[in-house]
DNA sequence: ACTTTCATGGAAGATATGTTCCATATTTGG
DNA sequence: CCAAATATGGAACATATCTTCCATGAAAGT
């Protein structure tokens, strides 16, 4: 018998399932994935759903509530069900709630940057031109060599980007000022270049997009303005209006685009090699 | 028969229990009150468990419920389970779909990313727990310095947050793998480390945070799951489940969290600054 | 290659929970 | 004060859910 007895707390468990996980059976340790990953389910789901949603049999679950040392999933399930009550299950209460929670305004920040985030996405959503996407889409797509560059708040989107390609097997070139080498000369006629740029516009991302330009790449932009200094370069402007919060910027939007932009040209270039080869 | 169909949503309901209190039953009016005042636990308790909380039988609870429109207890417990549960929606088969349907429109593509966005962040509304987030805060604005450790995917989180420090004038220093230079000797004990993971653990990042905790410096984490690698080196771990659109995170929760972080940390560092002064 | 041990999936059995029914109590209207 | 209507409590019934068991399949060690 399992001299272990079953932990009285969440805490208690999580560290059991840390302890236990890498020993486990296949089956098990797919349970403890899920488990983990999603904790707060466990309290409003039968057996047979967080079997499901883990990929295992009902009874696989089983054993793997009893090797962490309860009698059961009955039991697991108590231990969350106690601690439940500090998530409330609706949306717009919970972000009211989050507002005014007077334990301090940092609780309320958030809400007020996670709105941020939800007006921009939906403002994407109704403001991006298809054509636009589409075209830039193939752009990138032809390109032998992706550039990219962004500085100061769109060096994060840059550096997604770079990783996103990278991850999709599209080549590509992070274009930062790590010891001020002017890496202009490294754009070459077969080339795109993906510059990133709000307002105040950096001077550095608007003269690499112009290098683009001059050497014969494709050039495309994200920006936040039709009338930004992208626009004599190039007609490949994605536009994103982020709701901004004091000063910053939500980037939600940004990302999203730049997201669906790296997977797009990925299956493209897929495509553009199979269909050659 | 009763002509008034089951509410749809928990809002619904609510409006519903309204309009109807006055008019009930004695026992049917104890129950709408318990339900009004505790509506969180109807997702986790039996009816037997509801109705001795409500000082009822349970048959009077089950009457409730019908009155409202339900056919039943559990039919009203669903809709609070569902509300609870965020059903992501199955985004790996979504995106093969789309890759199938050769027209596969680069705008639905968008459009997927941009729900997986909303979804992630209305699910860090519901689901981040404020004491935590104060908690970090008051860690992060204590130190001298923040140390800032991101790969891969993470790492455009990361520079995003060395920005935002660096806008609201808090000290910090952004970990790269640059020239594999080793910078873990660069913590100390009067400062702090954000590390920022999410599954695969980048094992860099992992050790970045050992590292700090060794030096006697505060740790905070950002990461996906309670019981990761990172939840022996501190209890400050920032949750956030993002919606996975065929392996690419939306990483909107994430950003939102992160510049909420960065600006509550700039104001309390401020603060500080001129209390002391 | 064989045996032993362990993991797995499915289905049958046990238990808890939801639901209905009806006799009794309470209220309402004449 | 009485009769009709309605509300109530408890127990019986139905169902969903948990739990166990065992035959099968996979892995590890000899």
């Amino acid at each position: 018998m399992d001299a272990t007895s079953a932990p009285a707390t969440i805490e208690e468990l999580l560290d059991r399932i840390l302890a236990l996980s890498d020993g486990l059976p296949k089956r098990l340790k797919q349970c403890a994935d899920y488990v983990t990953a999603n904790p707060d389910r466990v309290a409003v789901s039968t057996v047979a759903e967080m079997a499901e949603a883990a990929g295992v049999q009902p009874s696989a679950f089983m054993r793997f509530c009893q090797v962490l040392g309860f009698s059961g999933y009955s039991q697991m399930q108590r231990l969350f069900r106690n601690a439940y009550t500090q998530h409330w299950p609706d949306y717009a209460t919970r972000l009211e709630k989050l507002r005014q929670s007077s334990g301090g305004s940092s609780s309320a920040l958030l809400a007020e940057f996670i709105e941020a985030g939800r007006l921009s996405l939906e403002n994407l959503a109704k403001t991006i031109d298809p054509q636009t996407f589409d075209a830039a889409i193939r752009t990138l797509s032809r390109a032998k060599m992706v550039h990219i560059a962004g500085m100061r708040r769109a060096f994060s989107v840059a550096s997604y980007l770079a990783y996103a390609f990278e991850k999709m097997g599209v080549p590509c070139m992070l274009h930062d000022s790590v010891g001020n080498l002017d890496s202009r000369r490294a754009i070459r006629k077969d080339d795109a270049v993906i510059a990133i740029t709000f307002t105040p516009y950096s001077s550095e991302t608007v003269e690499l997009a112009e290098a683009g330009r001059r050497a014969g790449a494709g050039v495309v932009a994200i920006t936040d303005s039709l009338a930004g200094p992208l626009r004599p370069v190039t007609p490949l402007l994605l536009t994103v209006q982020e709701a901004d919060f004091g000063n910053f910027r939500s980037l939600s939007a940004t990302l999203s685009l730049s997201m669906a932009l790296a997977v797009a040209v990925g299956m493209a270039v897929k495509k553009r090699r199979n269909g050659i080869s």
